[in-house]
DNA sequence: TTCTTCATGAGAATCATTCTCAATGCGATT
DNA sequence: AATCGCATTGAGAATGATTCTCATGAAGAA
């Protein structure tokens, strides 16, 4: 290799923010979202960072997940109380199987349910169609 | 008909709240709920009887819409943003096919998605399984 | 009507999220 | 290294939806 200068895409790891500066803090929430499995709010990541040493502003952390979510890094969905929760993920589309009761989260796929999705929309005449779906339940371990 | 009084259930008409007083304000809710076909916040609704000379109070919309939507007389779903929005509908279970630009609002239904929903929490060995699921896309009039 | 209980609403309180904007950090360029 | 230009940060204020408080009013039973 050269010494041209190359973006340095880790496989497998904390995602970045495109067109944005790698910066102290956003890396440390992008490693943040490595170390759990669930969904969690904003102020529950300040708090881990907070608690880990890492000292990143509130407002930063509600900017870097935005960021990130709008970006298709990370999944966000809202709690029945409309709050926002975080959740790295896997790049393709997908859905969440969730335990009420721990938050344990499984990544789950339906290419049916796309398809019924799109054809549903179709026969009333929507175009530019999207859609949210997830499921709800009591895990194993839970129940 | 005898001078027993009874429980007049308007047929196809405002839903009223289970254990509850009918009061002029609920009747209000209920009524204006009526009146649109799109999904509504709280606040559109209340500035809506406001403006039909309807005086209730916010609180009690808020009260009103929240106890319809427990009793499922009423479909509550949320905002991009996380706002509450509120529809009156079918009682049956159903989903939801919503234009992004004018609100509008088609019911469908999908028993194969109802199915495929619950074998895959199954799969994972979740019990006690619900989901949400909307589509949302430009309708032929907006597009 | 009288009593008991539930319902109402004006305004304060919550609480997640956004905004403000001066200070700082990053990267590229001399 | 010194410097300029601009993205980024964060403390705190502001916002805005929703909830709470609690004194007052209405509904229903007897
Ligand atoms: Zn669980
Ligand atoms: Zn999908
Ligand atoms: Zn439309
Ligand atoms: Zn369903």
């Amino acid at each position: 290799m050269t010494s041209t200068s190359r973006k340095t895409e880790d496989p497998a790891t904390a995602p970045s923010i495109a067109g944005a500066r790698p910066t102290r803090q956003r890396r440390a929430v992008a490693s943040a979202l490595q170390s759990f499995d669930d969904f969690r709010s904003a102020q529950d990541i300040h708090d881990l960072l907070r608690r880990s040493g890492e000292n990143v502003g509130l407002s930063t952390v509600y900017r870097t997940l935005q960021a990130l979510a709008d970006n298709g890094d990370v999944d966000m969905l809202r709690t029945e109380e409309g709050e926002a929760i975080y959740r790295r993920c896997s790049t393709s589309h997908h859905h969440h199987l969730v335990c009420r009761a721990c938050g344990r989260t499984v990544e789950v796929e339906g290419p049916a349910v796309e398809k019924w999705s799109d054809s549903v929309a179709a026969q009333h005449g929507f175009t530019d169609v999207s859609h949210t779906l997830e499921i709800f339940g009591t895990c194993p371990t839970c129940a």
